[in-house]
RNA sequence: UGACCCAUGGUGUAAUGGUAACACAACUGAUUUUGGUUCAGUCAUUUAUGGUUCGAAUCCAUAUGGGUCAACCA
């Protein structure tokens, strides 16, 4: 029977959660004896940046190691010098480290080149791998389709020393590239088409990130994966669906090598809608500018995720709440966004910002000004407050005031009143226009009795609007970004996913001013812009321009029921 | 005209032969100095057909649908 593990769900308590499939087969492993802890690992190649799929099996495989006694490595598969680099490597730590795990060793499968020569060794000696002098093209020709067998190619007969001798050469450098391979002799015949005597090594003159020259000859995946898990004794190698075809090749290698037995169980990866996942598809869109970097916050990468304003917490509840099986699947972004406001909610500083500034003048509102206070968070009662100043003269957005008001708006209107919070009830009296008919500004009166936590005016007001003080404002800058891709799944349209981005996934807003508080706004603090959603200072923020990233939206009720009409 | 994997509300996951559930989304309402938060509630699910069984989402068969496999990529 299937138990149920106790998970600790906040300081409030112990929550019951269902496992997952991996959990089971863990939790039946160690209970059968089988193993007393366990090893997994979290293998990236280094040719690209980390996105939100990696988060997914990141946090599952350091998740089960934190869950049950055992440890996870970091490990590079770096065996095609070609596509990787040292830049992506850093990276890759960067982000892991960020997410919030830490791997008990360091290791490359480069670090393993010597011994996996060996293993070649050992398999042709054992008569199960040749070295074939065909081209790709004649190789192609022989290999067969999923629905024909392949044929023998005629190198398949080389004697044992005739193989040993030409893989040697091949190591020492004799060969230019792409002119022999050595290949398992598994089954040209074989329905599973990766056992159709599958390539091992291949001749690459290239520079290597870490082992440099010295080698001219490199593993394929195949034939470094499994055997990597094998040497670092990982119990269980997760990895997702499109590898199941490889288990077959992966068991057949550790038996015949007569290796440590790793396993190998696939998951489907997560999938998100309104995006794209694929290392290839975010390179493009970086190289072809359609984003400025890997960084930009609209990539799904982690550190675009990290600069847009997303928490570390906030990714791995949604890697836990969107949970792991063996179906495809596309997950919602709403769910990652549900988790992102879940957290800000708890954590961010609440500050006024007026993005489309309309202004107001309190016409009975005499003398200079005063400070006002504001909490800083009604959710963190130990939060504190911060000053807020008030004057006669002061901005409100210009969508919470609405001429002719339909009944349902109570924001500010002609004759109407509203709370601007933190501070007083005003009353519209007048509206000013220029010679264009558009609105310029507003003149109202306050109620000098109704003063936020001193309110002796018995008035109640339905709207409360966020605002600024002319004087003291600050200017800042705001970009708004929304989902990079106007269909649920670019890659499933018509022609090139590309044409399917959104033209208005980054708005500026140039003309934002700020309450003075935010000059002092600091990289680590997540804000809320009340009303307005939350945001964080962007990198690119100078002396003479403070810049905020919009994370998401605050979740907009008011949107909703005018888009019912 | 192959092999392998998969199929549960709109979405993502549970239920491991014994009352189909949780979260998100959506929708009502209450509270609210953020049309936020919070709270209460509503809606909605086993791809199909057979079989085994006292009893099937679960086991078996067939069908259907989706996915993967023919890089010297990983």
């Amino acid at each position: 029977m299937p138990e149920k593990i106790n998970q600790p769900a906040g300081p409030a308590g112990k929550e019951e959660r269902s496992l997952n499939f991996l959990e089971e087969i863990i939790e039946n492993d160690l209970k059968s004896g089988k193993y007393k802890s366990i090893v997994t690992r979290f293998p990236p190649e280094p040719n690209g940046y980390l996105h939100l799929g990696h988060a997914t099996t990141i946090c599952l495989n350091f998740g089960l190691t934190k869950t049950y006694p055992g440890y996870t490595n970091l490990r590079f598969d770096d065996t095609n010098p070609v596509t990787e680099e040292t830049e992506y490597v850093e990276s890759i730590k960067e982000d892991v480290k960020w997410l919030g795990f830490e791997w008990k060793n360091e290791r490359y499968a480069s670090d393993y080149f010597d011994q996996l020569f060996e293993y070649a060794i050992k398999l042709i000696d054992k008569g199960l791998a040749y070295v074939d002098d065909s081209t790709s093209e004649e190789m192609a020709a022989l290999k067969g389709s999923p629905t024909e067998p392949g044929r023998d190619s005629v190198f398949r007969s080389r004697t044992i020393g005739e193989n040993k001798d030409l893989f040697v050469r091949m190591k020492n450098g004799e060969f230019p590239d792409g002119s022999r391979t050595l290949r398992a002799k598994i089954d040209m015949a074989h329905t599973n088409m990766l056992m159709r005597d599958p390539i091992l090594y291949r001749i690459k003159h290239a520079h290597h990130h870490r082992t440099g020259d010295k080698w001219c000859i490199y593993p394929m995946y195949d034939f470094a994966h499994g055997q990597s898990d094998s040497i670092e004794e990982i119990t269980h190698s997760i990895c997702t669906l499109e590898f199941v075809p490889h288990r077959e090749l992966y068991d057949w290698l550790i038996e015949k090598l007569e290796i440590y037995p790793s396993r190998q169980y696939e998951f489907a990866r997560k999938n998100i809608n309104y995006t794209v996942m694929s290392k290839r598809k975010l390179l493009q869109l970086v190289t072809e500018k359609h984003v400025q970097g890997w960084d930009d916050p609209r990539m799904p990468t982690i550190t675009g995720l990290r600069r847009r304003g997303y928490t570390a917490e906030s990714i791995r509840d949604f890697c836990e709440r969107a949970g792991i099986a063996k179906r495809e699947n596309i997950a919602d972004i709403g769910l990652l966004e549900f988790c992102v406001r879940e957290h800000l909610n708890k954590i961010a500083l609440r500050r006024m910002v007026v993005f489309d500034p309309l202004k107001i003048v309190i016409t009975n509102y005499t003398g200079g000004g005063e400070v006002l206070h504001s909490e800083n968070n009604p959710e963190d009662p130990q939060g504190g407050v911060r000053e807020i100043p008030f004057s006669n003269e002061i901005y409100i957005e210009r969508d919470d005031f609405m001429e002719n008001p339909s009944k349902k708006y109570f924001r500010l209107a002609p004759g109407q009143m509203v709370r601007l919070k933190s501070a007083y009830i005003i009353k519209c009296e007048e509206v000013i226009k220029d010679a264009d008919g558009n609105i310029t500004q507003l003149n109202c009166t306050y109620i000098p009795d109704s003063k936020s936590g001193n309110d002796t005016s018995g008035i109640n007001v339905k709207g409360t609007l966020h605002w600024v003080s002319l004087k003291t404002a600050i200017s800042v800058e705001i970009r708004e970004y929304d989902r990079l891709f106007k269909v649920e799944d670019p890659t499933d349209e018509e022609g090139d996913f590309k044409e399917y981005l959104n033209p208005d996934s980054l708005k500026i807003v140039s003309t934002a001013l700020a309450e003075p508080s935010l000059a002092k706004a600091k990289f680590d603090d997540r804000y809320q812009f009340i009303r307005k959603g939350y945001f964080c200072l962007d990198k690119d923020t100078s002396a003479s321009r403070v810049i905020f990233n919009r994370t998401v939206t605050l979740k907009d009720g008011w949107a909703k029921e005018t888009k019912k009409g």
